[in-house]
RNA sequence: GGGAGUGUAAUGUAGUGGUAAGCAUCCAAGCUUUGGAAGUUUGUUAUCGAAGGUUCAAAUCCUUCCACUCCUACCA
């Protein structure tokens, strides 16, 4: 079959290297992740195809919550104006972004109490924590849900990444000792590493925010970052230190063993599982269209016949008896529709398919098949005796081939700089810079404010773990540093 | 929040005041095909983003709104 001039491009026809943005517009349509045709600002569509994946990310992550002690609950989706308002930076912080519900009725009858649909729940919960929590045998309490939440966005919305409505889960947790809530902000950090990295592939790195770009309520944040390539950084998870910011308005208290009443120390942990698909579609997606972890792929494995005129029956009966073989192990389909064969593996390229199988003529005289793999285009030719052996060994490894070649080497990304000059070049290399500061206190903001408008990139806070690079002076205003931080630019 | 652009069928487009709109893809039916995007025949789909206005006459000119795309700012 020969390959007519006006063939129709169905695929991806820009390259994710010249123009990322148009890559990703498309790579969201033709592989039918949404649909942004529901023509409300920010509120997309999620078709199948990106659905399932999320729903298997929600999963893992869930699952790794009630492992670590966390019980699932589900909260209403409005909270009361006067519950909202109890926190005052809490209400500072959000407040400009909340949607209200203040009517309801064909009348439009204007309700007594306006209702936030929530940006986030701890106005909501925190509320609810003070009924719940009695005694210092109800600590450590751990709770979280998965839900949507509302946010009313500037211009910039973009599906998965950025919209006024996204998916999440948010972990909220109270103990009795400031001391268990940090070693709680470390189990997140943790559920983070396995969640992003081992699981969905993306390299991270975690940094404790400056104060002026904590949550809003916060004692202290510590974001993920995931590193995509080129010195730009995109916030991930975030957990948070509440210390008793919010146990003290909303009465969240407990009886100790000593009789005494005493507030709790509280964290909340929100990974935003929409953004994590998209950063993840963003980062392991080539040319051809998606790549997927094994475990998160819709369908794992496709069967593609190759069928010559008098031969049909021959090559779908192989076909058939081998999708009945995988079938209960994998999420495996035989694709016998009437496209071509080019055709086909353009369409299960672009869908993110990690394997497929091709069976021909010719593959049936020499007893073998021929299997693609989606991550690295790889073709092997294997025995029909040893194939299932074979595709369970290839399906294993598939995500951890996938993770090597995308981890990228954090220190690798990283220069260090002592002066303005040298950081700004850093920045517009494309690297990561690495500098002394001040402080990360409220006292430098206005030193970090003069920096991120001369390096165009953000200060991203202080490296959580394991710093090894050491500065006498701070970058900005050349006073002596008392830390590390990492300067990049952002998406 | 600031800037630039776009809006005609499911999709991509032609159509710059005069016949309710042409083409291609998709979709459906048939025949011939099939080792990286098949060919062919027939058929279905649009009151031109929405609401006003100008005009004898509006997809086309004007106003407002809505949505989308890109850059910038902010967040998860």
């Amino acid at each position: 079959m020969v390959n007519k001039k006006n063939t129709p491009i169905t695929g991806i026809t820009v390259s994710k290297n010249e123009d990322f943005s148009a890559w990703y517009t498309e790579l969201v349509k033709k592989a039918e992740l949404a649909d942004i045709r529901y023509n409300v600002k920010g509120f997309v569509v999620y078709m199948p195809w990106a659905t399932i994946t999320i729903k298997k990310m929600y999963r893992k992550y869930e699952d790794l919550l009630d492992k670590n002690g966390h019980m699932p609950l589900v909260m209403p989706s409005v909270i009361p104006e006067s519950n909202f308002n109890l926190e005052a930076d809490h209400v500072k912080g959000f407040a400009p972004e909340v949607f209200w519900v203040s009517e309801a009725g064909s009348e439009g009858e204007k309700l007594a109490e306006r209702l936030a649909l929530r940006p986030t729940s701890e106005t909501a919960l925190y509320k609810m924590y003070s009924y719940w929590i009695r005694s210092y045998n109800d600590l450590p309490f751990k709770r979280y849900q998965s839900c949507q939440v509302w946010r009313y966005e500037g211009k910039m919305t973009r599906p998965f990444f950025r919209g006024r409505e996204f998916h999440w889960i948010e972990a909220h947790n109270c103990f009795a000792t400031e001391e268990e809530a940090i070693n709680q902000v470390k189990e997140d950090m943790e559920m983070t590493y396995t969640m992003l990295q081992d699981e969905f592939c993306i390299p991270i790195i975690f940094f404790e925010r400056p104060q002026w770009d904590k949550f809003s309520g916060a004692v202290s944040t510590y974001a993920a970052d995931a590193l995509m390539g080129s010195g730009k950084v995109l916030q991930l998870p975030s957990t948070h230190l509440l210390g008793q910011n919010f146990a003290i308005p909303f009465n969240v208290k407990y009886v100790d063993k000593d009789g005494e009443e005493k507030y709790c120390f509280q964290t909340c942990y929100g990974p935003a599982i929409s953004r994590i698909y998209g950063a993840m579609i963003a980062y392991l997606g080539d040319d051809k269209g998606l790549i997927l972890p094994f475990d998160l792929a819709p369908l794992q494995i496709v069967i593609i016949p190759i069928l010559i005129k008098n031969k049909e029956e021959i090559v779908l009966n192989k076909c058939k008896k081998l999708f009945e073989d995988l079938k209960e192990k994998y999420l495996v389909k035989f694709d016998d529709s009437e496209d071509s064969p080019g055709s086909k593996f353009y369409k299960w390229e672009l869908k993110g398919v990690p394997l497929r199988i091709e069976i021909g003529p010719r593959d049936i005289e020499k007893n073998q098949v021929v299997i693609i793999k989606r991550h690295d285009g790889k073709k092997l030719f294997i025995k029909e005796n040893e194939l299932e052996k074979n595709i369970d060994k290839i399906a294993n490894n598939y995500t951890r081939e996938l993770k090597e070649k995308e981890l990228l080497d954090f220190e690798e990304q990283i220069e260090i700089c002592y002066e303005k000059d040298s950081a700004k070049k850093a920045i517009e290399n494309g690297k990561i810079v690495c500098c002394g500061f001040c402080s990360i206190d409220m006292k430098a903001y206005p030193c970090a404010e003069k920096i991120e408008k001369e390096l165009g990139a953000f200060v991203r806070g202080k490296k959580v773990t394991d710093e090894k690079h050491e500065f006498s002076t701070c970058i900005g205003c050349g006073e002596p540093a008392t830390c590390a931080v990492y300067i990049a630019k952002s998406y």
